[in-house]
DNA sequence: ATCCAGGATGTAT
DNA sequence: ATACATCATGGA
């Protein structure tokens, strides 16, 4: 059954929100974008000022996993402080953070380092071809693979899919969060700053990395990811507030 | 051929 | 605490 959200005075691009790279989780098929959890499939299109949904085999809310009702226009109006950011709000109105689940965030982002955008793509839609479920709906897709399968799956394994020197981080990754050592759940209940120590304690896992999780899977709006853009940027455009340290830049 | 891409880790200051 | 080399691999 399609159903549809009025996306009039909600700015909402669809294009710039799933394919900026912040998420790894969702894949064009028709002119429709899909994504799988658990065991169901969410399909997205938008026409005119409506945004479409199917849901197959589940009940995916897109208001949920798209963060449609984060007030954009009132984050605009706070964030808008300089040209810098009035340019930026205007060339990316509609981007909208994502809400993605825990793991195949994880480790995306663990993929991540030193990769290009589309290559992280690729190797994320191969690890979910290969060790995830099959779902059979209009046709198939893959889930995501749990913790528990890709923990058991060989480091060599993952080696071959070109996945480098992060094919042991990624295997540690999956072995800990299968056992328990860092969980969801207790992630979400307690604050940022123990949240962020707690998933460094994962291989492949440092300050980045565990912001992006934070930011996109978590709901820890507060974290502010510094990658290699984001520090170029803020040394050109806020040198007083740019600093080496970390932490310090991000809280600028 | 050389450099860089959504960084993290181990080791030496 | 901070600086540096090192870690695979693909693409420009």
């Amino acid at each position: 059954m399609t159903e549809s959200i009025d996306l009039k005075d909600k700015p909402f691009d669809l294009r710039k929100t799933l394919e900026c790279g912040q998420t790894f989780s969702w894949n064009e098929d028709e002119d429709k974008y899909y994504t799988v959890r658990n065991d169901g499939v969410l399909k997205v299109w938008r026409e005119g000022e409506e945004l479409y949904y199917e849901n197959l085999g589940g009940e995916i809310d897109p208001v949920e996993v798209l963060r449609l009702d984060d007030p954009l226009e009132e984050i605009y109006e706070k964030i808008n402080r300089d040209e810098v950011m009035d340019k930026a709000i205007v060339a990316n109105r509609g981007l909208r953070i994502v809400n993605d689940e825990f793991f195949p965030c994880l480790i995306s982002y663990i993929t991540s380092s030193q990769m290009q955008i589309q290559r992280i793509k690729k190797i994320q839609d191969e690890i979910s071809e290969r060790f995830g479920k099959e779902l059979e709906f209009d046709r198939n897709y893959y889930q995501f693979p749990s913790p528990e399968r890709l923990a058991e799956v060989p480091e060599e394994t993952l080696r071959d899919m070109n996945l480098g020197y992060r094919a042991s981080y990624i295997k540690k990754t999956a072995e800990m969060v299968n056992k328990g050592v860092v969980e969801e759940g207790s992630l979400k209940k307690i604050d940022y700053p123990k949240a962020r120590e707690e998933l460094k304690k994962l291989s492949g896992v440092g300050d980045k990395v565990a912001d992006c999780t934070l930011l996109f899977s978590l709901d820890f709006l507060e974290s502010f990811p510094i990658d290699t853009w984001i520090r170029k940027i803020g040394k050109e455009k806020y040198p007083g507030r740019y600093s080496k340290k970390y932490e310090e830049f991000s809280e600028n």
